[in-house]
DNA sequence: AACCGAACTGGAACGTGTTCCTATTATGCA
DNA sequence: TGCATAATAGGAACACGTTCCAGTTCGGTT
């Protein structure tokens, strides 16, 4: 696995250049939602999106890059889809519960890209890390909202315990749709883990 | 991947066979020891277990079918090293803090073997449900065990909110054994994530 | 416009997980 | 013991992620 970072889209110097690395990642989330991780295959993804594979590698280090570095995209587009209206629901507890509902369901309407992506975010090793931590950063700022309430949540500083129970539920979560998409969980089931875990962390 | 499960010790015939099938795992584990994930590469199992390949994939229909069954024998030693004395602990908390901590301890200790067999358990699919059931089973016990505070935890059953708590803890340290592997999480984090779920839902 | 370095193309080649095939050996049964 | 069947050995072959390379094109500089 290679160790430098996926290209982002703000150091590529030409429009032709941000052009492509989006039609590669569009080709990755059209070959992914019709057949998950496996057949999101890097020959495939390069021709439809008409580069040449070493292109491809130039612009994402690895299958595994490219598909975190999708999963970043889809949850910054939460995000701002997110934050447009303010987050229903009287307590942080029904928030929270708001938005993780919310989320999963978008999720599992397009389960084979969520295979894939979620597949891809687990098994990322350390090279992954810039990759990943974006992800983080939008995840934790969907929960943080939905605690707060407020669409400036991401200016204020969180207390120690409101980010420990943002990463338990974060944990839970992800543990939680990996078991879905690996067929160990039903739909329900992971409403269900996501339910308790809020019960109990945010009483 | 394959969809047929991995053969189990009792279903195999000759004690021949079951000698085989320990070599291959004892293979496994020496060569995932020495390398982690990419190291622990089938063709050297086979040879170093003195099998063909196509034995080993007899046995254990992948590769993550095979870390994955290695992963519940290293569970299994564990809860049975576990339950040979009494948990300390005075209460619920301090007892599962004590086994998160000797387990992971243990897990720390093997850290390219923890890496391999962490990953292969996140990257599996539905194919490998049969040997994640045993892996579940095996953490459950042992949570449980600790929450009871009692030998005979598994023959009572165990309450809701048991079970409940008890999956809320299991994907809180499975996340933070994937965040410790992939080198996005120091051995303290750990720690200082279960501490800090714990405290919070068993309080 | 000519030039230079970077980026891109097309495709070969490599490594490792996985599959497949044939010859050989072990196993259980009559 | 002899036979039928299954299991194993040995190794070729395939698939896909990844790397590499020679030739071509693009973008900026003078």
């Amino acid at each position: 696995m290679s160790s430098t970072n996926s290209l982002t889209s703000e150091e590529l110097g030409s429009p032709a250049q941000r052009e492509r690395r989006q039609r590669i990642l569009d080709a990755a989330v059209a070959l992914s939602a019709k057949g998950g991780f496996e057949q999101m295959q890097m020959r495939a993804v390069a021709e439809r999106a008409d580069v040449a594979l070493g292109t491809l590698y130039r612009y994402f280090p690895s299958k595994i890059h490219l598909l975190v570095s999708v999963l970043g995209q889809q949850f910054e587009e939460a995000y701002l889809s997110l934050v447009r209206k303010p987050i229903p629901g009287d307590t942080a507890a029904d928030r929270v519960m708001f938005v993780l509902g919310r989320t999963t369901r978008s999720l599992q309407r397009e389960p084979n890209l969520t295979e894939a992506l979620t597949r891809a975010f687990m098994f990322a090793d350390a090279s992954v890390a810039g990759e990943i931590h974006v992800v983080e950063v939008h995840v934790t700022r969907m929960l943080m909202a939905a605690m707060r309430n407020s669409r400036d949540a991401t200016t204020l500083q969180p207390t120690e315990e409101e980010l420990a129970i943002t990463k338990v539920v974060g944990d839970v979560w992800l543990a939680s749709l990996v078991q879905w998409v690996t067929g160990r969980a039903s739909a329900h089931d992971v409403g269900a883990s996501l339910d308790t875990a809020v019960r109990l962390l945010l009483r």
